[in-house]
DNA sequence: ATGTCTGTGTGACTTATATCACGGTTGCTG
DNA sequence: CAGCAACCGTGATATAAGTCACACAGACAT
């Protein structure tokens, strides 16, 4: 894949027409598969990331390297983690692996210094990335300290739908595995929403029915 | 309280001279008791707030008006979530309260925007808070999705420990509200670490042993 | 068709946490 | 001092979630 300038003002609208070149000229592409980890914890970060194709999924790790699913990034969106770690030339926090087959573009972090006193699009689009990031991360904490299990899953597959269309490709243990649950559970809790007619459950996918 | 150029120097370092001057020139200072509200949930933000002295709590309010403990600020921080809301003109997520006496200085958001390409420091501190914010939300994290609830209180009262010292002034239904659980349950737990010597109990109050 | 692997269904059980219902203590206030 | 309110301790019980054990079904290779 390539980026022209129409397809950059696409996917990040809104920046100044110099940027485009900019980042036309000095981001790096990159193609990863569906399955392959762009961050691993603990890696060093040199360049920022923008998503330009596929899907993009964030987990926690713990310990024992149990994966707690986050929040998904699309195309048009950035990496706000690798920004500010970048920035500060640390290492990741978190683990960022690819769900589809994606095309990403890395940005040296020289330039996103830069950019950033250069451009007042780009320093809106960092800040703004940084927003709605924090916002996802606020609303992960309320689901996991204010909800039950029941309402989680509800929550999370909502979101899978919302990114990946009304049949999502998934299995139970997966699901308990983003939720740190366990497969049981899960299975028993689908089996609640199939009788409430919300999604019906089928081997290795679900289908989400309910509308609203 | 005034604000000097000395006592900002050692609150914010590595700023440039200038940015001092027009710190103290455009900001402006606000003096809030213990147990003062700073930032509503819902409430619009008009300006940057950075912390001169005292000790604030942020919390996350559920629907029903419970609210969850995520993180302290105290003196020589920014509320992140100040910055980033001032920057686009929109509402706060969180609930800031003051747990001391606390002096803080607002920043109007004009300003935030013109130092952020006029002075890199800015930008560096800027980004810097982000990531320290960022950070503290996903250990809150961790801790919510990882960890039991007896981990959770060790968590949490060393947390305390760090800024307010040994002697913790709290009760029981306090940490409950913080940790979004009953009173029963964390005077249990409490009881248990008693036990192991890791604090006392005392009416109003606990004192930390525990070294490590 | 046979075996094997992965995904799913389900009952029985354990455990952590929440809730209920008390009773006791401390300390303040009229 | 009486009375009240806030704080704390504790047993009994309820519930959600995690764990264990096992059976079965579809997919696929040999």
């Amino acid at each position: 894949m390539t980026v022209d300038k129409n397809n950059l003002k696409q996917l990040f609208p809104d920046l100044e027409e110099d940027l485009y070149n900019e980042i036309i000229k000095h981001g790096i592409i990159k193609e990863v598969k569906a399955g392959d980890t762009l961050l691993k914890v603990g890696q060093t970060i040199r360049s920022t990331m923008l998503i330009l194709d596929g899907l993009v999924k964030l987990y926690r790790e713990d310990d024992e390297g149990k994966e707690f699913f986050i929040y998904h990034l699309d195309a048009g969106q950035a990496c706000s983690l690798s920004m500010v770690c970048a920035a500060k030339h640390e290492t990741s926090e978190v683990l960022a692996k690819a769900l589809t087959n994606a095309t990403v573009l890395a940005i040296p972090l020289g330039y996103m210094d830069q950019w950033m006193s250069k451009y007042k699009s780009w320093y809106q689009f960092v800040i703004t990335s940084y927003r709605n990031r924090f916002e996802e991360l606020l609303k992960t904490i309320d689901a996991i300290a204010f909800k039950s299990m029941d309402e989680r899953l509800e929550f999370y597959l909502k979101k899978q739908v919302e990114k990946l269309g009304n049949n999502l490709k998934i299995t139970h243990q997966g699901i308990a595995n983003d939720l740190n649950s366990s497969r049981e559970v899960i299975s028993r809790l689908l089996k609640k929403m199939e009788a409430k007619n919300w999604l019906t459950i089928h081997r290795n996918s679900i289908e989400w029915l309910k509308k609203d």
